[in-house]
RNA sequence: CGGGGCGUAGCUCAGCCCGGUAGAGCGCUGCCUUCGGGAGGCAGAGGCCGGAGGUUCGAAUCCUCUCGCCCCGACCA
């Protein structure tokens, strides 16, 4: 892409309504407008890194043996009231009234939905375990939203439900979706920790929380040390009881949030007990019979009788986990995208746009490593270097390529990367190489 | 919903207390000089001072109401 051709609005200064650190660099590196309280609007830099989050979630999901479908995010109130939720979810629910005084709502999660749309298609044992999953937009009405991305109304979740004929089954489910998740995380670059967690409204006995460790995290949070080191994720998820160990080993080392601790549990940690604030960017729940008995769910068993499916919810802040991602990777200058979700891949700089030289031998290069399939954000503006530079900087792709008089007088080019800041001069060629 | 703060140019803000022709820096447009880390000069464009009432000869400024945004708390799959 040339950033002459883009729309990249960044901005110079911090704007003021933005407090913490994601918050004011989204907004400066142009990756996102606020709206409304809590309502951003996607521009295209932002929406590029929401699509590589979003994909990553999806291939972890789909590794997981979850299949995808999308709901709407208007839904009928009906349903709602089928399962009690409609009075009891309270004023966070968004309520909207058609045209002929029907009552809808903007969705804020979808059990209701996905138990009864899984319930029409199902009808036998064999038809278990499922795991469906959509990554939609929700709206919950917070009192009050802040932090930018990471607590606003309207958001993008990854949301996933499982159906098993039993216990034990849907706790294969559950450990499923958790090494998922710690799959997923690793992925983008965040070592989040799984932590004991209130299962609040939804209902249930089993959830976890996970949580990114940050000082501007919403989340009080208590753990063992052992957590600060990555985890390996090598276990086989088809196996359940190895699985199953793999969990219980991790679940060994105590985590949890506020709302669970355990003095004693804490005791044993001694020194090791570690305290810090934590962004939540996903949480996982087991909660029986609760909404497959409130929807009509039922499949008829091997011997003849119903069995009611054993359902577990699990959802990733696919958009919050964009914040969370730049509250972990940032510097003075700007945004250190990890590679992975990065808006492009290569930030090619052309220092002087008046130079017939550097302009054929930057567009010679644009061209070659875009044929290559490389995602380049070619700065072909006739600005000067160092409003390029800090622009680079600032929206935070992992390699910068300049190209400069002495450069191409010479035959080379700079290759820098935006997190360490090392700089090598090498040949076109070279550089090529490195970035294919 | 309680408590606090802020709405003035695209952005960051001054001006308001003490009423009297609406400002600065950055950004933007044009020209010139410059060109390896947000350059310099000159000339410009750009504002219903969030909105509605009121007081006054006169309101960005004082009063009332209202809308919006931010922060603290409560709240929070």
């Amino acid at each position: 892409m040339r950033l002459s051709r883009y729309f990249l609005p960044v901005l110079k200064e911090t704007p003021g309504e933005a407090q913490v650190v994601s918050h004011q660099l989204m907004l400066r590196a142009g990756m996102i407008r606020q709206t409304a309280a809590g309502i951003y609007a996607w521009l295209p830099l932002g929406l590029r890194v929401l699509r590589k989050i979003e994909q990553i979630v999806r291939e972890e999901q789909d590794n997981a043996g979850a299949v995808e479908l999308l709901m709407p995010t208007i839904q009928s109130a009906e349903l709602w009231k089928q399962s009690g939720r409609y009075d009891a979810y309270g004023p966070e629910m968004l309520r909207i009234t058609d045209r002929h005084d029907r009552e809808m709502l903007f969705s804020p999660t979808a059990e209701e939905l996905f138990t009864t749309i899984f319930a029409n298609g199902v009808k036998s044992y064999r038809d278990l375990p499922r795991i469906l999953y959509q990554i939609q937009w929700k709206f919950r009405d917070e009192i009050r939203p802040r932090f930018g991305v990471m607590r606003g109304r309207e958001f993008l979740m990854k949301d996933a439900y499982s159906f098993d004929p039993d216990l034990a089954a849907a706790r294969h489910s559950y450990n499923r979706m958790f090494i998922a998740y710690l799959r997923t995380f690793a992925r983008m670059g965040l070592h989040a920790i799984p932590m004991r967690a209130d299962t609040g409204p939804i209902g249930g006995d089993l959830s976890h929380e996970f949580i990114v460790l940050a000082p501007t995290g919403e989340s009080d949070v208590f753990y063992h040390s052992n957590w600060e080191a990555a985890r390996d994720t090598t276990v086989d998820a088809d196996d359940a009881a190895a699985l199953q160990a793999y969990v219980d080993r991790l679940n060994t080392d105590y985590a949890a949030t506020d709302e669970k601790r355990d003095a004693g549990l804490e005791a044993e940690a001694g020194a090791a007990l570690k305290q810090s604030r934590g962004i939540e960017v996903g949480q996982i729940f087991y909660f029986g019979t609760k909404y497959s008995a409130a929807m009509g769910l039922s499949v008829q068993g091997a011997d003849g009788t119903a069995i009611v499916p054993h359902m577990g919810s699990y959802g990733i802040g696919v958009s919050r986990l964009m914040g969370a991602i730049v509250e972990a990777s940032h510097d003075k200058d700007g945004i250190v995208w990890p590679e992975a979700v990065a808006p492009y891949k290569v930030a090619l700089i052309n220092l002087r746009a008046d130079d017939a030289g550097c302009t054929a031998a930057a567009d010679a290069l644009y061209d070659r490593l875009s044929a290559a399939g490389v995602e380049v954000l070619y700065d072909d503006r006739d600005e000067r270097g160092g409003a390029k530079f800090a622009t680079a900087d600032l929206i935070g792709v992992p390699w910068q390529v300049v190209i400069g008089p002495k450069g191409v007088a010479a035959g080379t080019v700079e290759v820098k990367r935006r997190g360490a800041g090392t700089k090598d001069e090498m040949s076109v060629e070279a550089a090529v190489a490195k970035l294919t």
